[in-house]
DNA sequence: GTCTATAGAGGGATAGAC
DNA sequence: GTCTATCCCTCTATAGAC
């Protein structure tokens, strides 16, 4: 395997397809996506995308995978740890998971609506993260407020991070905001969702 | 026009075209949506599709901007009316827009997704809502604690309403949920999200 | 208005030369 | 491994009979 003897910044053919694949598919989808987007953003020749990959099918569940592994596996790991306090956790996953979303703003968009378009196809990826049924991170919350339901605290604490990148285009559009503003504000936004996360759980001193 | 004489239920083929238009654009969005699809849910021979309306790409625009309106039209036009208060806004948005949310729960993700392939295309659609900039439900935040970025709340407050049905795959794959228990779900997400946002916009005392 | 038949373009996949 | 050329199916759109 001489491929780096020349050029040490070059990929193999094999992972400028994915890459490309990577891109095409997340900006227009599966249907939206000719295998010759592919060839060209990737600067190779169609034929090759068949040769490396059997099909644009096959290409597009090893993408899909390792979507849908970003998006869930950097997380539940946090939530599921059971030696890290429900204060920390909220911390280290808001701070940490945002930052990963701010580098893959389309990601959050992208696997849901796939996801939509074929939801058998993806349950063996998710059946590693058993994050409801006796994880640490819903006997925390339950410790914390016997009153608030850990299903619903999960959806609004992953919702308060995810939705602003899934709703981007139409608050960029009624804001006047571009990418660099979105991202700071997305920065910005760290702070809030630990407060209001904390405030949360503790939601009947309220009232 | 004699077309009711004979079947008050029956709608006139072009309204069953549209209605099968918006159900299978909502499933499968722009590009994976053929024409042939719509043809056999309406019931009709395919060739009418292009006679009513014109092609496939102006029958999309009138379905998206009949879904637009209803994602956003349903909701803005309480948050900006000054004569509600904050609470009565939270109470009534949360009531009524989750409501209209359990009745198409398709909705939030095939706009997101639709507006992510074609942001040029529904400014105007959003021009009409001023939601940001001096509107009734901007200064009622700012009044009521000056240390929440009303934008912060905005997101957080829309979100904590759709995002779950856009993770709504997801969730059910993870919990075991059926629909029906999904949607007895969201009706009982009403009073958490109604005490949180009221929560939200009192961060500082928690802290 | 509604149908059948088909034109015409596009795109996934492969054969075969190099 | 990489390219060119092309097969062949699918899909949008329309022509034209009824």
């Amino acid at each position: 395997m001489p491929r780096k003897k020349k050029q040490e910044l070059d990929l193999t053919t094999e992972e400028k397809i994915k890459a490309a694949a990577r891109k095409v598919f997340s900006e227009k989808g599966y249907f939206g996506t000719r295998t010759r987007d592919i060839a060209d953003e990737a600067g190779i020749n169609l034929a090759l995308v068949n040769y490396y990959f059997r099909s644009k099918e096959k290409l597009f569940e090893l993408v899909m995978q390792e979507k849908v592994y970003q998006l869930f596996g950097t997380i539940i790991p946090i939530l599921i740890n059971p030696s890290i306090s429900l204060e920390a956790k909220i911390d280290i996953a808001a701070d940490s998971y945002i930052d990963m979303l701010i580098e893959n703003p389309e990601l959050p968009i992208m696997v849901f609506n796939e996801i939509k378009n074929n939801p058998s196809g993806f349950g063996m990826v998710l059946h590693i993260s058993p994050l409801f049924n006796n994880s640490s991170f819903i006997r925390q919350i339950k410790e914390r407020n016997a009153e608030v339901d850990p299903m619903q605290f999960v959806l609004s604490f992953i919702g308060l991070m995810v939705f602003p990148f899934i709703a981007r285009p139409i608050v960029m559009a009624m804001t006047g905001m571009k990418m660099d503003q979105f991202k700071e504000m997305m920065k910005e936004r760290k702070k809030y969702i630990t407060s209001w996360a904390n405030a949360l759980t503790n939601t009947n001193k309220d009232l």
